[in-house]
RNA sequence: GCGGACGUGGUGGAACCGGUAGACACACAGGACUUAAAAUCCUGAGAGGGUAACCUCGUGAGGGUUCGAGUCCCUCCGUCCGCACCA
């Protein structure tokens, strides 16, 4: 056995083996322990695993691993976000069903996963493309519908008149359909949508108690909640001027304090008043239309400038009913935004400047910036939107920002207008509600009938699931299930007349808003098992890519409330919050090759050239000289992927593993390197090494221990004990490039003391070895099991516990510390830990070069930190 | 435009709460073993000066606080990310 070389692979595949038969990694609830929920996200079944899966699964794996070993029942599982369009596009290429494509790609990829060695408990394996997930996603549906949480109205939309589709913003570039290049249309279609803005507060306030999440996520979602406090302001509209049955309008505003500033008020195209103003205005209603058609694309916003167009109708000022402001159109105000309708004040507000600049409007500061005197202060094209004194304000004059606003919203909400206060204070939010129809084939259909008699309908739940059709069509772009000759046509379930199935189906970020909870229970009869979901949930640790930082990260905490308020489930934690902890990692980039002809090269077509500044490459083929470009994330259009099974095959699961947790910090992103992954095959190879050769000299298990150990023996024990109790915190923060730093220190302490001789070494090489199996054990799992069966132990190091670290060893008696003079390390002092201030004073002021370096001076004072340094001021 | 993060050797990065900057790794150089190579082992290395002991400089730039700053504060430069007419 002893001097051969290491075979991964082989070795891998016969540990995987062993797991599986052992069903080790199956997880039940068990009260008398701890429980532990750790989740990376589901991929998408895309046809393989890349290496940003191996990054993420790995992570998730050595921490659920880990947990293991302290005592924690462990709850690992893994599944599939099985529905999305780029089965339906596959289907419309190749002609090959989405269903039988997708599940195509979750054999292969699950397959994938296997051979990574991932603890997983894939007896609770889902995929939301199969009834028995989605079935109980309907029923969810009908039970938020019949709460109100579900609800359909009618709202604009991209539309793709080519495509016959829904396009979300993302797929709109420049005005035209992604797919089709054809102009969207703003089409006003009637869609499901969740109403998340009614949960807009609680969604907000919970963030501040998800205090292990990153602060970038929490801060982007608290942005996108976007709260606001402000006003609703009614300004009375002039009889003379409004059109018929318009009367007043009301604005919203964050800044009733610059109201004296005012001097215009603006609506959207959209508006109520706009519409009926441009009724009998031609010129009016041909710049509504044109504002209507911008807005699609971001870079029209950017270019567009603030236009407007005044409808002669007249306001009257909340504190002056005889100061007259007109109104105008202006294509910068937002519909679907408080009301539709500002006030502008042109000083406080830069869109306000713009627009008051272009149409001559007045412009009259309102507040003093700090430090300006009221005498001289000008604002020429900038405005200024911070807080000050206030001027030109009548009776807010001299009053802060602030109060000025409490004294503004204070008088509008006891002032009458009409019958009502003229105004309201109201918070307001960016958010709104979440659309979830797509007019699309591969998803959960939205159980729904809709009948000429009784409208809108609920499936019956006797009925549910409602399946996808197997035998659709996707020759033409456009709905499947519309155009389905059968599948639509049913009963209403109310008068059991004919009647029309809703043919939308919902967004897929739907099915990724539960399934952690489904996970749970995977097999239960009711959507959520509520006592399996309370004893798991929640997620004490999710990873996954910043990429979902908004949308399913909200979605999700959002789903987590709705469901409790329909009574599927709830939390025996106090707040509502599915993801205790999230953590999000980084990419895994790689360099990039050109031909000369601008043709992207795969790494392994390329061959490398000298070093340093003088690498170079050239094609491995041709000897053509190559470009070496950019670093990027990993992606088939630049040709810059690894394929995991090549990894795999070549070096083993344990050395991708191993490389990916190495040097970068998780959260940042890592460089594929094949020096890298090479340099991780050594030290797998090495840690094989040092356990053979222990296995060979001291063969067994540490007995009785020793009454004394030799200073090598020491030496080695303390590098053991101090790498456990290290190795075991940067786990824990999931700091897994300093865990493995830290072993490697304990590898090259192992390595050089293996090499002496001295008392006890025996049995100190023999604890040693134990340890660092153990502790490689999360990050290199079937290395660790190899090494743990050499060794002599006939258990699976997989089931046993995470040794503790014997306190002793992990401080010195003696401290090395840092002698300063002036803040400048002179030399250092090795002196008792127990040393006192004094002590260790008197010790400093004695060392030579503290004396050379204080040439003479007197020490005017000594500043000592215990165990730690000594400054000397002189 | 608004908001945020980051900037440390040739490279990836370490550095507890303000306390010896550069751990660990990659790459590199030299050496040992070998007929040779691979593999392995040993040694060296922030920059500059000095035979050496040692000295000076050094964490994007410039200021500041402190006995002491990679770490805290201010200004600037650069890179990356998020949002984008949100009233």
């Amino acid at each position: 056995m002893a001097n051969e070389r290491y075979n991964a692979p082989a070795r891998e595949k016969h540990w995987q083996h062993v797991w599986e038969k052992g069903q080790i990694f199956r997880a039940s609830e068990d009260e008398t322990r701890p429980k532990c929920y750790v989740l990376e996200m589901f991929p998408y079944p895309s046809g393989r695993i890349h290496m940003g899966h191996v990054r993420n699964y790995a992570m998730g794996d050595v921490f659920a691993r880990y947990k293991r070993t302290k005592g924690f029942n462990v709850l690992h599982p893994m599944g599939w976000d099985a529905f999305g369009m780029p089965a339906e596009n596959a289907a419309m290429e190749r002609k090959v069903h989405p269903g039988k494509w997708t599940n195509a790609n979750i054999d292969t990829m699950r397959g994938q996963l296997k051979s990574i060695g991932l603890s997983l408990d894939w007896s609770r394996e889902i995929a939301t493309c199969s009834p028995d997930y989605y079935q109980h996603q309907q029923k969810l549906f009908l039970d938020l519908l019949a709460k109100g949480i579900a609800y359909r109205k009618s709202s604009k939309v991209n539309w793709d008149p080519v495509d016959h589709t829904v396009l979300a913003n993302e797929q709109v570039i420049d005005g035209r359909g992604w797919r089709s290049g054809a102009l969207v249309e703003q089409r006003e279609l009637t869609q499901w949508f969740f109403k998340i803005t009614d949960y807009a507060d609680e969604l907000l306030r919970g963030l501040e108690t998800l205090t292990n999440w990153p602060d970038k996520v929490r801060l982007m979602q608290t942005n996108w909640i976007g709260r606001s406090e402000g006003m609703l302001i009614r300004w009375a509209l002039d009889a003379k001027t409004a059109p018929n049955g318009h009367s007043e309008l009301e604005v919203y505003t964050t800044r009733p304090d610059t109201l004296f500033g005012a001097s215009f008020l603006a609506v959207a195209a959209d508006h109520p008043l706009a519409k009926a103003a441009a009724g009998k205005n031609p010129e009016l209603a041909a710049f509504c239309d044109e504002c209507r058609r911008m807005g699609t694309s971001v870079a029209d916003i950017e270019a567009a400038e603030k236009r407007g167009f005044d409808t002669g109708i007249r306001a009257a000022h909340p504190f002056d009913k005889d100061w007259q402001l007109p109104v105008y159109v202006a294509n910068f105000i937002l519909m679907d935004y408080g009301t539709g309708a500002i006030f502008g004040c042109p000083s406080g507000d830069q869109r306000d400047m713009d627009f008051a600049r272009r149409y001559d409007l007045p412009v009259v500061p309102v507040i003093l910036p700090p430090g300006e005197d009221a005498a001289t202060f000008a604002l020429q094209n900038k405005a200024y939107e911070d807080d000050g004194v206030m001027i030109n304000s009548h009776f807010l004059n001299g009053k802060s920002t602030k109060d000025a606003f409490d004294d503004a919203a204070g008088r509008l909400e006891k002032q009458q207008l009409g019958a009502k206060p003229q105004g309201a204070r109201k918070v307001n939010f960016r958010l709104r509600d979440w659309g979830i129809s797509r007019q699309r084939y591969w998803g959960c259909p939205i159980p729904i009938v809709h009948c000429t008699d009784c409208g809108v309908v609920p499936v019956a739940e006797r009925d549910l699931p409602i399946k996808l059709p197997d035998d659709a069509t996707f020759d033409k772009p456009g709905n499947p299930l519309d155009r389905h000759p059968a599948w639509k046509h049913t009963a209403c379930p109310k008068c059991a007349k004919p009647a029309l199935r809703e043919t939308d189906t919902m967004d897929t970020f739907v099915d990724s808003s539960w399934y952690f909870v489904r996970f749970t229970a995977p097999k239960s009869d009711s959507p959520v098992d509520k006592k399996a979901a309370q004893y798991w949930l929640p997620v004490d640790q999710y990873i996954g890519g910043v990429e979902h930082a908004i949308l399913h990260l909200l979605y999700s905490r959002f789903f987590a409330r709705a469901l409790c308020d329909t009574g599927h489930l709830s939390f025996a934690t106090n707040t509502r919050e599915p993801f205790a902890a999230l953590f999000t990692q980084g990419m895994v980039t790689h360099e990039t090759y050109k031909s000369q002809d601008g043709y992207w090269l795969q790494p392994n077509e390329v061959k490398f050239e000298g070093e340093g500044a003088n690498r170079h490459a050239v094609e491995a083929a041709s000897g053509r000289p190559v470009t070496i470009g950019s670093i990027e994330k990993m992606s088939k259009s630049k040709k810059n992927l690894v394929d995991p099974d090549d990894i795999i095959a070549h070096y083993g699961a344990d050395c991708a593993r191993w490389f990916m947790l190495s040097d970068s910090p998780p959260e940042r992103d890592v460089i594929w390197t094949e020096a890298g992954v090479a340099g991780a095959g050594r030290f797998i190879q090495r840690v094989w090494r040092i356990t053979d050769d222990i296995a060979e000299r001291f063969p067994g298990k540490p007995g009785a221990r020793p009454a004394d150990f030799g200073p090598e023996a020491m030496n080695i024990r303390k590098a053991a004990h101090r790498a456990l109790d290290q190795v075991a915190k940067a786990i824990e923060a999931l700091r897994f490039n300093v865990a493995v730093a830290h072993i490697h220190e304990f590898a090259n302490v192992l390595q050089t003391g293996l090499s002496k001789d001295g008392e006890g070494l025996n049995w100190a090489a023999q604890e040693a070895a134990f340890l660092l199996v153990t502790m490689i054990g999360p990050m290199m799992p079937h290395l660790a099991e190899e090494c743990w069966a050499r060794l002599g132990y006939n258990t699976l190091l997989a089931n046993e516990p995470w040794p503790a670290a014997e306190a002793v060893l992990l401080v010195d008696d003696q401290v090395t510390i840092a002698v300063q003079v002036n803040g400048k390390r002179r030399d250092e002092l090795v002196i008792s830990r127990s040393a006192g201030t004094g002590e260790v004073e008197a010790a400093a002021l004695k060392l030579e070069p503290v004396i050379r370096a204080l040439e003479g001076r007197p020490v005017k004072k000594v500043i000592v930190v215990p165990q730690r340094i000594v400054n000397v001021v002189g």
